[in-house]
RNA sequence: CGGGGCAUAGCGCAGUCUGGUAGCGCAUCUGCUUUGGGAGCAGAGGGUCGGGGGUUCAAAUCCCUCUGCCCCGACCA
């Protein structure tokens, strides 16, 4: 075709391609230093290249996936009445001063010295300027609401950054910032982001459930995340199997125990237990039941001097939920095991709550335990048959434990089920932590100055093509769901370089799914089949046509998808129209 | 930051203990054959053995030191 006949396309996100002039960057092996299923076959598949600890190269391939994404999270926030704006990535230390986070941040915040002496960091996330800029720009509270986006590079100097992008220092984000009068008009926005969020991951085609959260150091009151549910999930998330609640294991609820603690049968009594450290031990060696010991640990106190906190042998203490007590320090710091045995003259393993004299904060379920099996401060023994007032004191009884599968849900209704989510957004309401601390006000109504109250959402746009591939693999690769796939159909011509009439159809159809809009690529390499399908379906490439000279004399084409099935035999005009009710395009 | 480990060709590794010509597989390049599931044969190229210092006639190998990376833990929007 002359130069001049070519047609110049819009082609939006999709940009049809041919293996020759797109390196694949395929590997066979897996490399030694992936764990988890993403990393390795992004790395397998030519999506990304590591320059560094947590520092990646995003590959064509990869590239394109993350393209497709945005342009859905972007057409989401538009949707929801969010602007797009781009901030820098490099910030002037005097913002991060004016908000006190220069100095709470600590290490994670990546701070630089420009040549003039002058201090900046590199933006973990955007309130300060974001804050800035709408403090100079909005005066009136008729410019409110107000919600700003941008998709940008973060930065977090995260102590150990693994898994790939799934935890990379660099990474890219998607962040939101509302502008509100009031709690009111906060409200409809977070719920308005709330719902985008969703339909950003139900278009992405991703298994996920939004849940309550800790608002961690961010501040603020209420938030959410969302989690893309996968057995390698970082998170523990906890939800009830008779209604909607669900909230991240940090956070969620431990109910008290509905029934009164038994009466006393037992009288205390002495056991030797010979280098019994930990409960599975004691267990092992008593013939008791996890649930019928009880573990003590200490940690520092508010006041100084230490703090015990008890627990049911078979539960795991909840450290955000013990930072919270008003006696315990925050953040929460372990005993050490010198100072533990001096209080107490035993070392850790041996501990229990009996005599004890700092303050005994002791968690619901262990409270609730009669007749139980504990450490006896003296080191190889344990005590059988403790009872609670009788032979310990309860100064608190508090929820300091991580719910486990089978509690009660917290709403009342079902018990609890925990599976493990990654954490790919979060949603807050901020309040005026920024916009107080640098004066972000507007004139209102009655002509007063007036505090905005803000929120703020962020997707971690990287990560979420992570949890995909963990969501969607198999042992030949990645299996793309269509909205994400860098190429919705995978052209594979068998003896492209000999066969006239091979390449004759393929050019045609190569042509013909481009002007449909279909995002195509073509493999024109010379290689051997068997190399071409396995690159295609490392890829995960969801569609894949084969051509080859003995359907052709026969008129067809041969269609499968990645997800497995047969090949179907397809009539060779028939192909484009299928493949468009296929994407629905 | 604590504990453990690694660094040799583009990638994955052996060689290090016991010092003596730097190797294997994959990948790459050439030729021939093959051509619907990661081909076969023949040949070729590719290395400051992470950096610096030391011991020795001689160091990938022994010693010191620095750097980078990985794993476990603590940390964490």
């Amino acid at each position: 075709m002359p130069l001049f006949a070519i047609k110049f396309i819009s082609f939006g996100t999709h940009y049809p391609m041919r293996t020759t002039q797109f390196p694949l960057s395929t590997t066979k092996e897996t490399p030694a230093d992936a764990e988890i299923v993403s990393h390795q076959l992004m790395l397998r598949a030519g999506m990304i290249r590591k320059i560094a600890a947590g520092l990646y190269t995003w590959m064509p391939t990869g590239v394109r996936v993350l393209r497709k994404l945005e342009a859905i999270v972007r057409e989401e926030m538009n949707r929801a009445g969010a602007a797009e704006i781009l901030m820098p990535t490099v910030q002037p230390a005097e913002l991060w001063q004016e908000s006190g986070r220069w100095d709470f941040y600590g290490p994670e915040l990546l701070r630089l010295v420009d040549r003039h002496g002058r201090d900046f960091c590199y933006a973990p996330t955007a309130e300060e300027v974001v804050t800035d800029i709408v403090r100079r720009e909005i005066q009136s509270y008729k410019q409110l609401p107000l919600t700003l986006y941008q998709v940008q590079t973060k930065f977090r100097d995260e102590i150990r950054p693994r898994f790939g992008v799934k935890r990379a220092r660099e990474f890219v984000m998607k962040d939101a910032y509302s502008f509100h009068l009031d709690q009111e008009s906060l409200q409809q926005t977070y719920d308005a982001m709330h719902a985008a969020y969703s339909r950003v991951f139900e278009r992405a085609g991703l298994d996920f459930r939004p849940v309550r959260a800790d608002t961690g150091a961010i501040g603020g009151s209420f938030s959410h995340e969302f989690h893309v549910l996968a057995q390698s999930g970082e998170d523990a998330i906890a939800f009830s199997t008779d209604s909607d609640y669900a909230a991240n294991v940090e956070l969620a609820e431990a109910l008290p125990p509905q029934a009164e603690r038994p009466a006393p049968v037992a009288d205390m009594a002495r056991l030797e237990t010979p280098k019994v450290r930990t409960i599975a031990e004691l267990c092992e060696f008593a013939q008791v039941k996890p649930e019928q010991t009880v573990k003590t640990l200490f940690v520092e106190g508010a006041e100084g001097g230490l703090v015990a906190l008890v627990l049911r042998g078979d539960h795991e203490l909840n450290e955000l939920k013990a930072e919270k007590l008003d006696a315990v320090a925050s953040p929460l710091k372990f005993a050490t095991p010198e100072a533990i045995r001096e209080l107490v003259g035993a070392g850790p393993g041996s501990c229990g709550p009996v005599g004890v004299e700092c303050p005994v904060i002791v968690d619901h379920s262990a409270a609730a335990l009669a007749d139980f099996v504990t450490g006896a401060n003296e080191d190889d023994w344990h005590l059988t048959g403790v009872n609670w007032e009788r032979d310990a004191k309860i100064d608190v009884t508090a929820d300091i434990r991580n719910v486990v599968e089978g509690d009660a849900s917290p709403d009342g209704k079902g018990t609890l089920k925990i599976v493990r989510g990654i954490e790919v957004g979060h949603i807050f309401q901020l309040g005026s932590k920024y916009s107080e601390a640098m004066g972000a006000t507007v004139l209102g109504e009655d002509g007063s100055k007036q505090v905005m109250t803000m929120g703020c959402y962020g997707i971690g746009v990287t990560r979420v093509v992570a949890a995909a591939i963990e969501q969607n693999h198999d042992d030949a690769g990645i299996i793309w769901p269509d909205a994400l796939a860098p190429f919705q159909v995978a052209l594979c011509p068998m003896n492209l370089q000999k066969s006239d009439t091979v390449r004759e159809a393929v050019e045609k159809l190569y042509e013909e799914l481009t002007a449909a809009g279909i995002d195509v690529l073509l493999d024109d390499r010379k290689v051997r089949p068997g190399v071409m399908f396995a690159d295609m379906e490392l890829v995960g490439i969801p569609h894949r046509v084969v051509v080859g000279d003995r359907g052709l004399k026969n008129g067809t084409v041969e269609y499968k998808h990645r997800k497995g099935g047969d090949a179907e035999e397809i009539a060779l005009d028939d192909i484009v129209r299928v493949l468009k009710e296929k994407l629905s395009v």
